[in-house]
RNA sequence: GGAGAGGUGGCAGAGUGGUAAUGCAACAGCCUGCUAAGCUGUCAACGAGCAAUCGUUGCCAGGGUUCGAGUCCCUGUCUCUCCGCCA
């Protein structure tokens, strides 16, 4: 969530910003939200004087007491019923105003850095790298559901037999191969000094709100109504929620952190080649990476983290393409972020395996997650994230560029992870 | 799921209706050959003011009673103990 403040301070160039790169118009959200916290600020003024007043008269009515004036400390009773019920009042329009504005703040994106590209869709988003892709096209070569099948890996019927579409269920050396990677991301993750996390994979609703994903995400999220919990679409959610309220020393800056879980998302609306094999699943396997930072370093970290994903990909020899998103495609909650798509030689097509993004204090605003600066004051810290990697859309380019006339060969980094060479 | 007890600042820990003691830790300043100690202040949110500063709020959350609530009442929530169930 934006500060207020910035609004206060500068409320035409964000409605600016959002249209020109965003392409989205929140003029009158950030307009009404400019005037009803010049209301609420108001509002508080009075409220505090006549709080004051009712304090005084309150401790003046004590003292009465002790000193046995009892008819004066009546008289002061009466007094204080007309303020009374002024304080009731403005006590209900200031909570009023308070919501309102917060529900108008969470409607808000976060404003794009100077590098987004302004865009309405993916065909705006940067493409900063990209490997060639002209000899990998075979019209012979398979793609990863038929190669699942064919070596008996992955069975997708068998997943809507026992939960629904978007449910796979991973057998025999695509269970182990699935297994390799995760191990792989976690030990390359903690060689770079992220600590690695086992979370919870529900949340509650407050951490839902933390990192952004409500109220703007609700459907896509699976809700357990019963205990009024949330299934993670990330672990982004309940590993950044660590920190929510939270001082942190200025020295113990960056924090580092790393988590697998597996992700759910309904997906609600996807459908078609879209949805197939392994392109976009409800329940999906996902090692993650999360930076707390100086506000300072934000966009070194980012940097980096990509080229920590960049090299992952390489490591494992997959063809890929790195993007940066244009203002409509980039998230609500994220200031800049770049993508990493592989290259699918069965699909010709690229597929997004990892997202990283700096989201400044976006989300450290709505946490609550603070550090100390040098003159001891609290400042914002600036959290980012991104994946490292996604595993099925891996999977799946691995799958199929690795596939041979005698098996599919495994890639040599996941060789000591596997236990065999070939599938 | 049933019964009981409890939730107070970074931590520890007082406080049963009169406006949050005290200790430890941390930070700043002062002081003293050095160190230790000592003294003073700070340590959350919001607002007003150029500023020193001032006001309001804050004792798990939300309501209520009262001139006044950490304290009394109601609801929710979490923790602990006992019982039940269970990998």
């Amino acid at each position: 969530m934006l500060q207020i403040q910035q609004i206060r301070a500068d409320k035409d160039s964000i409605i600016d910003r959002i249209l020109k790169i965003r392409k989205l118009d929140v003029t009158s959200q950030v307009n009404e939200i400019f005037d009803l916290d010049l209301k609420k600020r108001e509002t508080q003024k009075t409220l505090d004087d006549f709080s004051s007043k009712m304090n005084i008269i309150s401790s003046q009515i004590g003292d009465c007491f002790k000193n046995g004036d009892v008819d004066k400390a009546n008289n002061l009773k009466k007094e204080t019923t007309d303020l009374k019920d002024q304080i009731k009042s403005l006590k209900n329009t200031f909570n009023s105003l308070d919501n309102l504005i917060k529900e108008l703040l969470y409607q808000i994106p976060n404003l794009p850095h100077d590098l987004v590209p302004p865009g309405k869709t993916d065909e705006d988003n940067q493409i900063i790298y990209s490997a060639e892709t002209k000899n990998l096209m075979n019209s012979d070569l398979l793609p990863h559901w038929d190669l699942c099948s064919k070596y008996n890996l992955i069975d997708f019927e068998l997943g809507v037999k026992i939960t629904g579409a978007g449910f796979p269920v991973y057998k025999g050396k695509g269970a182990i191969l699935q297994r390799a990677l995760i191990q792989f991301f976690l030990n390359e993750a903690n060689q770079n000094g992220f600590q690695e996390l086992l979370v919870p994979h529900l949340v509650n609703e407050t951490s839902g709100y933390g990192t952004g994903q409500l109220p703007d995400k609700e459907g896509q999220m699976y809700h357990v109504e019963n205990d009024d919990l949330y299934l993670i679409p990330t672990s982004e959610v309940p590993i950044t929620n660590i920190y929510r309220n939270d001082i942190i020393e200025e020295n113990n800056l960056p924090i580092k952190h790393v988590g697998y879980t597996p992700c759910f998302r309904r997906e609600a609306g996807s459908y078609g080649k879209e949805v197939r094999g392994l392109n976009r699943l409800h329940q999906f396997d996902k090692v993650e990476i999360v930076q707390i930072t100086h506000p300072s370093e934000s966009y070194n970290t980012l940097d980096q983290m990509v080229n920590y994903v960049e090299g992952l990909i390489k490591k494992l020899n997959l063809p890929y393409r790195k993007l940066r998103l244009c203002g409509g495609d980039l998230g609500f909650t994220s200031a800049l972020t770049y993508d990493l798509e592989t290259y699918s030689v069965g699909q010709n097509k690229w597929l997004e395996v990892s997202s990283i993004s700096n989201f400044e204090t976006f989300q450290s605003n709505r946490l609550k997650l603070r550090y100390r600066d040098k003159n001891r004051n609290l400042q914002l810290a600036h959290t980012l994230n991104g994946s490292a990697l996604a595993l099925p859309r891996i999977m799946a380019s691995l799958l199929e560029i690795n596939q041979f006339q005698d098996g599919i060969h495994i890639p040599e980094v996941l060789k000591p992870y596997t236990g065999f060479e070939k599938i």
